[in-house]
DNA sequence: GTCTATAGCCTGATAGAC
DNA sequence: GTCTATCAGGCTATAGAC
């Protein structure tokens, strides 16, 4: 007999997975360490560990929760939409993402940046079929001259690469901007490139 | 009286900094070890430390050749040269270091991914600098209609974000288009992106 | 210049009291 | 459920033989 959480153990998960999410995407699984995600989460190391019974376990949780999330704005492209608003709205729901889950982001990079060792398979399998499929969608609407006529691989790249870039390069991008906030003209910036590029 | 590097010390220095740059690349500083260095370089741990005093000298020494070579690119921006051929070559430029020179920018990437606490006060000095220098440039030719007016500074994140995407997110990339190249039609999208979005 | 040996600390994880 | 105490192994760095 499975017994729900009590509201402590809810609430603890929470805060380990919320500073797990902090220290993974800050040094990733080989630099971060449970004492600094203990301390993040206020807990003690063995008490963290009686929740999740590894660093392991905490970091997959966290890349299972992140799937999730992840993929949904892309999968929200829909083929009978009108083509340049559908894509020029998933690039700013990425952009929305990234201003409003930096961490997540940062923490995909990180898994991507030191080879994907624990989604590789994902990638290749679910991220592969979703994508070759949103990019049949476009080129679709490129040979009907709905759109212009580009790849829509690196079309969807680009949009991975700009939109991300603000969350992951985020101290890179504020060093350079001073005070002024980045999003606003990032989401200008944004709508002018994608409006130009698919005007058939 | 110093005397200059003998030809296995100077292979030896050579190799140590390309096998920390094999493992800071892929780790970052936290996760990367000196017993992964010193594997990769071919040489025990304390003669690895005979050459670097320290782990934190061997990336603070890679951290600075690359910055020689990393700004080069905007660098050569040329002010008094066609805009819109000028801006395509610094991009392409940045593609052809992606291509050459991954392992540098995923180094740059995890450096920043970190919080860049290495080289914060590049980032708000040098790179600032540099960045507000050829905005300014860039700034001019959209006053004068030669290109399109948009903002200069999201633009050049915009060439860096694309262009180190094929660089820092290189499994994910080749996971979502299989077994081709990706460096061929990153370039020719490239060309179009900016040739669309540059017209005045 | 290069090695073996090791100091001293940090790491992930466990045992057992309460 | 949470703690103190602790283990075994990995970590950076040093000592000292050759």
């Amino acid at each position: 007999m499975i017994k729900p959480p009590t509201r402590i153990q809810q609430r603890n998960r929470a805060a380990i997975l919320s500073a797990g999410l902090d220290v993974f995407s800050q040094f990733g699984f080989r630099g971060a360490t449970l004492d600094l995600i203990a301390d993040a989460a206020g807990l003690s190391k063995p008490n963290l560990l009686y929740y999740f019974p590894s660093k392991e376990s905490i970091h997959t949780a966290l890349l299972e929760q992140l799937l999730d999330t992840w993929l949904d704005p892309l999968k929200a492209l829909d083929g009978t939409g009108d083509p340049i608003k559908e894509i020029m709205a998933y690039a700013q729901r990425k952009l929305a993402m990234s201003r409003d889950y930096p961490r997540e982001s940062r923490l995909w990079a990180n898994e991507i940046l030191q080879g994907a060792p624990r989604i590789e398979d994902i990638l290749k399998d679910d991220l592969k079929a979703l994508v070759d499929e949103k990019a049949q969608i476009i080129k679709a609407w490129a040979d009907d001259g709905k759109i212009a006529d580009i790849d829509p691989h690196h079309l969807i790249f680009s949009i991975w690469a700009f939109t991300q870039h603000y969350a992951d390069f985020d101290v890179q991008v504020r060093a350079v901007l001073g005070n002024k906030d980045p999003y606003d003209g990032a989401s200008v910036f944004l709508d002018t490139l994608y409006a130009k590029l698919l005007q058939p």
